[in-house]
DNA sequence: TATGAATGAGATTTCATTCAT
DNA sequence: AATGAATGAAATCTCATTCAT
């Protein structure tokens, strides 16, 4: 899968799409003159016109690949099949899942970043965004979170809309950071981030060691799930390092 | 703290400077005319310019108050106090951190989002938050992370610029989903949120019941801590509110 | 009554006001651009869409004071009152309303020839031609049509609406001609030429010598005048050539 | 005769000089694009320029057939000759050339209107038609009234050329109204019409019932035709419908 | 000090014309 | 001969900035 808006475009269109998300990812949207995109697609200016009507075509042009790739059938499909291998285990699984979604952002960085960062500004990017691809990539998480839930492996009073937002906050900050404090965390190995982040997910940061009178208040709604979890051996309780 | 930038600015400077954050915040830097401003302000759109002398200006405006308010000796000093108060257990120190940035975020949301937004295409923001802003606010939590890790207490594993930069993560995701989507999150409880957070951070999403077997590969530099784990009694169940 | 469309209008947009309509009449809409406007009007090119958001508006500019001048209650009840007074022979009327329409559409004639000119290709204009300008100037010279036809001074068998549109013909086609041909009409004598149009319009060109035999046949409709006419004695029968 | 400028002409030509025309009636000469025309001839924008060099001279291929279909000398003689057709009266001559007039007109009727649309702007245009077009019809409509004049029929007083001008501003009114202003005029009966413009032409609107006292003064030139009309019992009035 | 009209450089967009296929 | 993609000059329009009042 390249990073190039669809394989069927004529070539040109293609240079000047790819010129385009270059600039706005450097430069922003509007900071980008058609100007700039045909001379960094050495095209004549006209010529942009010849495919994207508008400038803001260009710029809307990044959704639909974008829908597709993250959101498309094929693709949600495969993140739900991720979630439902019940042949591995919640690390496991949510290990696969960030590492293929972190992939995917990867390879689609440009048109990510630049849907994101113009999103709040551009109407029909913000509607789009708002409508389709957060809920779905929302729902696909929560759908796992109500199940674990469910089960009683997750605990229900984080609430299976929250625990979806958690998750993919760590993933995003992590993509976001990397990014915007290269000297930071420019050089993060990738694998182990991931395997960090899920050790997070499920048993936070805590080894355990200093926790037993300091755990237990998760807001009002608090439903005392801890009555279940007392019936439980080895709960996370047990986690600690020492 | 007023969300104007500086007391003692004169009040035509701060109208200005007011407006011109909300249409940043509404539009966007670029797509904001100084003419929306002068209009918003109840200003000339000259008068704009007795103030601050290019548009440009105005941008820049917002990061001298956002740096002191964020990251002045006082705040900083206020962040340090509150997770060395020893008095206090992780999850009560965390809660109030959590809670005094978030509320420190909310009343410069404006100005926040305009530097994030702003920052990868506006050289002189990028600078100041790649080499002042982030390297504080994430040196402040490392230092935080390092102590709890050297104490045993952090999962030394995770490591202490992961722990801060994931501990961030949840903050930051929760205000842009909150901000971003507030069809799906607009409503949340932020003191709940909070607790919701922090347990994560601390605890993890697993209730433990069905973890034992699931544990233990961290990336390579896992130290095994769930075999202790196994050996506990009490498990979560004892984390409970009250 | 100057020519500027608006004597409320700030000096700038008449300035530019006349320059453009100056353009229009020379070049055309579509051939005049906004920077000979600029020039002409001796402002910079911006200035020009201050006043006029968008080159069409300059063009849509003449519609209304074209509609209040020619067909604006004021000069409509002139017209009228023209037509009305009975105490003039309808050569004197007639005139007395070609001299006042002659002088009025010369006072206005760029405004005049560009909505003409632009009107076919031009909806706005168009619909505000058809829908408005061109019955109410039809439709009052109609009126005046009817009532001499219901007093038998005017041929029944003419139409009132055929008899209103060769009135105005007749006077359009004087300024079309004068201006379009100057070589040939360019000298005419106005008073003259009205004189020689109403003489036209009330008693024919033919000076009755020759007519007895050739009378009589106004389209279908004619209900055979010229059997009346055979039995007049000395009537226009008489006027023969030989 | 077909409207195709020049059957000589091969069939690409012809289409794209159709649709070009089609075109310039609808939007004007300027509106219309080569992208458009070439869309609506079916054939490659490129195409247009192997029998055009240019789009003006798209423009300037209507002045050519025009000039020979109404002045060429078959037409001209054809006009001449209906005129000169003594053994007709004047109402049959005269309506016989109107009815010619028209029906070229009509037949052209796209060629037409373009090149008078087009040419106050277009030099090329404006020339042919300042110096030889409006010469020419004018001057065989001239001609005839100077014959008529000279034997005494029309009114010497208004003028040969006036008479010319104002003939053919009746036929140039009618067609104008019944296309500029189809809600009110476009169901004509063209032939009716005619009949009531050479009515018109010939003996005016005024049946004569209130004439006596209202003629008489067409200008300095004119000559009492009304004592002749005065004598008259009846007169024209006799040729009221009831 | 404040104003807001005026400016003009620069942005987007159009379109007649060219040219490789 | 025909195509239609590509061109780039020229058009319309925007907007930060200046400046006379």
């Amino acid at each position: 899968m390249s990073s190039s808006p669809d394989a069927e475009w004529p070539i040109r269109q293609q240079q000047i799409f790819e010129a385009a998300l270059e600039l706005f990812v450097e430069q922003g949207f509007q900071r980008t003159t058609t100007q700039d995109i045909a001379r960094r697609a050495k095209v004549a200016e006209g010529t942009i016109f010849r495919y994207f009507p508008t400038k803001r075509d260009l710029l809307l042009g990044i959704m639909a690949p974008l829908a597709s790739r993250f959101f498309g059938p094929v693709v949600l499909r495969d993140a739900r099949r991720i979630l439902s291998e019940t042949t591995y285990d919640d690390r496991t699984r949510l290990e696969k899942l960030l590492a293929n979604r972190l992939s995917l952002a990867q390879k689609n960085l440009p048109m990510l970043r630049t849907a994101i960062w113009e999103a709040p500004h551009e109407p029909h990017m913000r509607k789009v965004f708002q409508e389709t691809v957060a809920p779905q990539i929302v729902g696909m998480a929560e759908d796992f979170m109500n199940i674990r839930i469910a089960e009683g492996v997750f605990k229900k009073e984080l609430g299976e809309r929250t625990l979806a937002r958690m998750l993919l906050s760590l993933l995003m900050g992590y993509v976001f950071f990397k990014e915007t404090v290269p000297n930071m965390f420019g050089d993060s190995d990738d694998q182990q981030e991931i395997a960090r982040m899920v050790e997070l997910f499920l048993y936070g940061a805590s080894t355990g060691a200093d926790s037993a009178e300091t755990q237990g208040k998760t807001g009002e709604t608090r439903e005392r799930p801890q009555e279940t979890q007392e019936k439980t051996k080895g709960g996370q309780g047990a986690r600690r390092e020492m």
